[in-house]
DNA sequence: AGCACAATTCAACGCATGATGAAAAACGTG
DNA sequence: CACGTTTTTCATCATGCGTTGAATTGTGCT
């Protein structure tokens, strides 16, 4: 029986890059970028601490690798914006809760929330991410005083996001999607269309 | 001009403890339990590391000591509880920003959202803070099915504190108690007391 | 005046971390 | 099969951290 040996290259064709990034992402997303070592990433990933420098040469390369999401958020966003404001709460609400369930997203936009909530490099996206792509995606989604509006639906969508999912409240978390459309959707509804005090 | 000595004791009676607790709070509340270093505490309080360890004896002691908040949470929603339900969501929202809004206490409140938000640490806090303690106080606010309007309750509540304070969103951050009040606290009011779909 | 005690700093420890450079093993191409 | 390239590990470095124990200076009591 013959060992494989301790140093050099490993026999067959493993994608141990795509592991280490995979380990990274999971890290990110549990712990943010403090908490996670480089390290216990490559522990996760049964590999040498030394091979994730040499994939992604610094932890900072290797967050915003770990970051890159599948899909453009506009695009994503776009068919809501299509219709229109008129029922625009539940479709909004229904197509977040879609991507933030699909555990193939799950573990970046977790990460990106967990930065943008605590660490300070999360300064970028709080300045970057939020004014740009998602306030205009909410303003187009009014009739009138965008800038009053989009404060307060985003109130309301950042709560949802973080109990369900950053703080992962059971009784928040635990709630299928549709119930939380239906009861939710309504309030994002008034916010964007309703009567203003 | 004589110099004072590096070493021993300073002249007068400087309350130091008091200045290392306090940017010791400062420090938790901005940059939370990970980004605290004791160092960093000790050199904003202008005292070697060492005299923290001297009267808090571990960053975990100095942690819960940075804490300690200078009211009970249940007494300070007594008199919310005590009005029942019709008008509740202004009351309770005019009363957690109050104590939010108040320089005094908001250090404190936001080392403990960080923790609760960010920090392996928090885990106590998350279960034993918001069912403990919120939980029941917004129960004694509904008339029916506590255990579905006071999680819907929370994300409104748990997002507008989010965005306000510790993302600290210009939009939301910068407007005035009242107009939050105005505009949310009926949504909190439909959330305790509407009907759910 | 003397003395116990409190306050404060210095110097150092052990440890974990991010990072680097060289060496070894497998692969791919000619 | 030889040789350059890629993948992988080892050994090591410098840094910053929490923590500790001894040393020094002021305060307050008797």
């Amino acid at each position: 029986m013959s060992v494989r040996p301790s140093r050099g290259r490993r026999p067959g064709a493993p994608d141990t890059r795509a592991d280490v990034l995979a380990a990274a992402r999971a890290s990110f997303a549990e712990k943010g970028f403090r908490g996670t070592t480089i390290r216990a990433v490559a522990a996760a990933a049964g590999v040498d601490p030394a091979l994730v420098h040499h994939y992604f040469r610094t932890k900072d390369d290797l967050f915003v690798a770990a970051l890159e999401l599948p899909m453009d958020p506009r695009q994503l966003f776009a068919p809501v914006v299509a219709q229109g404001p008129d029922g625009a709460g539940e479709r909004l609400l229904r197509t977040a809760l879609s991507v933030w369930d699909d555990p193939a997203v799950q573990p970046q936009l977790l990460a990106v929330a967990r930065s943008i909530l605590s660490e300070d490099g999360g300064r970028l996206l709080k300045e970057g991410f939020l004014p740009v792509v998602i306030g205009p995606v909410l303003a187009a989604l009014t009739r009138d005083r965008p800038e009053e509006r989009v404060p307060l639906v985003a109130t309301q969508v950042i709560g949802l996001i973080v109990a369900r999912y950053v703080i992962a409240v059971p009784a928040v978390a635990e709630l299928p999607a549709e119930d939380l459309v239906a009861r939710v959707g309504p309030v994002l509804q008034h916010y964007l269309t309703g009567d203003l005090p």
